[in-house]
DNA sequence: TGTTATACTGAATGCGTATTCAGAATGCGC
DNA sequence: GCGCATTCTGAATACGCATTCAGTATAACA
């Protein structure tokens, strides 16, 4: 009897079940399972003895009978991070809605060791969320591959990898609110805080401001484009050296929420009112937005609907083997009062 | 051959491995677990094969032999409500570091049936870190009943039931913060917004609400107390009423930092001042009070290290069998602008 | 060189469930 | 009342890993 004393003893397995019920471990089995009839006497003494003895079946042997585990694996960077939270409900309702369970893991920058020891949760789980820009393109291949099922949140796969994704109308977005800093408050000086470089995010962004601005016939100046790094006090400390050098603008377009309120915080400081000297507007439309003062025009980023759409995609992927190759969410502009809106 | 057709055969088994490297799974094992010394050219022909057939020991074999999952439960009532994010953190850490896997699961009120098709992820992880209220004190005995490991998170069990749970300084953090606006403000009509009845938080953000009053020969006054239930709308609404109806106050102590947003908003839109007019403070430190106009002075509630606490207690009690029957955390009076201080 | 201790290794077994395959019980027609 | 089809049911097996038990080769010693 190996490992006899550390395996609790305590767990009722179908073979008591069956003893009690007097019938044989398959008949249990096919009780619980319905799936081939069983006369209705004998199914009602299994089922009497199911209750009695509070049996559950062992689920790590379920999976190994089954060779699938109902488990999808989501991978983030860090957790917690304010911005996950809504992701984090749109895939657990989602999950369990379609009756899988939800393992997280998070993937710290240095830990390449972790993807040795446990390759990415493969045989963990059915299928992977996978929300990190840490998980190379050659492990992303090897996965494919080996065909597991991956869905990348926010991201596209690198070139070649027909691995399905989920991401937001980032250009479209960035563009109707910079058009709209131009269009009904004639701002033309318009800086833009950026996002950390070879963030998908960050690029559209920036693209659609970019776009917005030629469309309008307002030539790009270099100088009034800083990295915010989708940070508070990046952003914060950007704003503050444009304001200090004396840099001419009268509108801030800045690439998340989090650098639009660091850029609140120095035009404060430095005395700028907003919206009347500076106007501002953020993207992500996170909780806190509402909360600024004046409260923040922003984007309005669909990101529940980000993780139940990646989790429905999955899911098709593990039960069918097909899914969208590329799911693309609208944005939504949210106007508020840091634009200079009433 | 079962379920052939719905077993994936591209998993790489150890039995290729043995064959591979020309020994037996045994010797796979050992190599890899380091349990038994093997010579190093044995070794070594072991590593090259596992290495070249990328072989990952499967996680449902292995925790079925081993009969543990080294995998951890989280049971909450509602996923990604802000509040969670840091505490989420804590424990993702937490179980990281002890080599744990994280299961996450959330009971919706009214999800009774879910208890029944699979009791709280029993036979499923090696113990449960539960916070919520919607486990009722059967579910707990049982599983407490079978050896279980169980940890609570803001919420101690039912009379009688030894199960270990960590929370935080209620009361000492709310007797603080009126006190503080007692003391350092003068004020001495505060009005207090109540959480959800049957809360343990609230209940105890209550006392010592009461506490500081009699301490400071305050009589308690029902009608300087409304429901918030934790909610920025409900909140909104209470205080609106009593602005409406003329109800003294000049100070507003708020369960949490939700509905203290809820009052601010009232009381602007009542054309008080805060803090000149009315002082506020709010209780649990989330990521907005620093952002709200003014800033909220509230209660720092050390909601990640509540959630590293309570992860290394159910390990503890997992791996020995003993936890610490009561961890309580302290709390810390954290000042800004909205009570008054400059 | 023979003997014993030592260091490794492989065959066999158990974990608990789902499923297959063959056999037992039941019902039907004649 | 017998044979056959039809339902049901149980024994056996596979899933993949870890471990035990019984070895076999090697080194140490006399």
């Amino acid at each position: 009897m190996p490992a006899s004393k550390t395996r609790p003893k305590s767990a009722v397995t179908a073979v008591e079940v069956a003893r009690r019920a007097g019938v044989s471990i398959a008949t249990v089995s096919r009780v619980l399972h319905q799936t081939v009839p069983v006369s209705d006497a004998v199914a009602e003494r299994v089922r009497a003895a199911v209750a009695e003895l509070g049996y559950v079946p062992q689920t790590a042997a379920r999976n190994l009978a089954l060779g699938k585990t109902t488990t999808l694996g989501l991978l983030l960077p860090e957790i917690g991070a304010g911005f996950f939270s809504p992701m984090l409900r749109g895939i657990e309702s989602a999950a369990r809605e379609s009756g899988y369970d939800l393992l997280i893991a998070t993937q710290h920058p240095a830990d390449a060791r972790r993807a040795l020891r446990r390759p990415l949760g493969a045989h963990n789980t059915d299928g992977l969320l996978i929300f990190t820009d840490n998980v190379d393109a050659a492990e992303l291949g090897r996965l494919h591959r080996q065909g597991f099922p991956v869905v990348l949140l926010y991201r596209s796969p690198a070139a070649g990898l027909p691995i399905p994704y989920v991401v937001v109308e980032n250009r479209a977005g960035a563009r109707q609110v910079v058009d709209h800093l131009i269009d009904a408050h004639g701002r033309r000086r318009i800086a833009f805080l950026r996002g950390p470089a070879g963030n998908e995010d960050a690029y559209w962004r920036e693209q659609g401001y970019r776009e917005s601005l030629a469309a309008h016939s307002i030539p790009f100046d270099p100088d009034l484009v800083a990295d915010g790094e989708f940070q508070e006090q990046t952003a914060r400390a950007a704003v503050a050296h444009w304001l200090a050098t004396g840099r001419e603008l009268d509108a801030i377009f800045a690439g998340d929420d989090d650098s639009a309120g660091g850029a609140l915080i120095a035009l404060w400081q430095a005395g700028k009112r907003v919206p009347q000297d500076v106007a501002l507007a953020g993207f992500d439309d996170t909780l806190m937005s509402r909360y600024l003062t004046p409260p923040l025009t922003t984007v309005h980023a669909p990101t529940e609907r980000v993780g139940q759409e990646a989790v429905r995609q999955l899911v098709r992927l593990i039960t069918t083997g097909h899914a969208e190759p590329r799911v693309l969410l609208p944005t939504e502009l949210v106007i508020r009062q840091s634009c200079g809106c009433p």
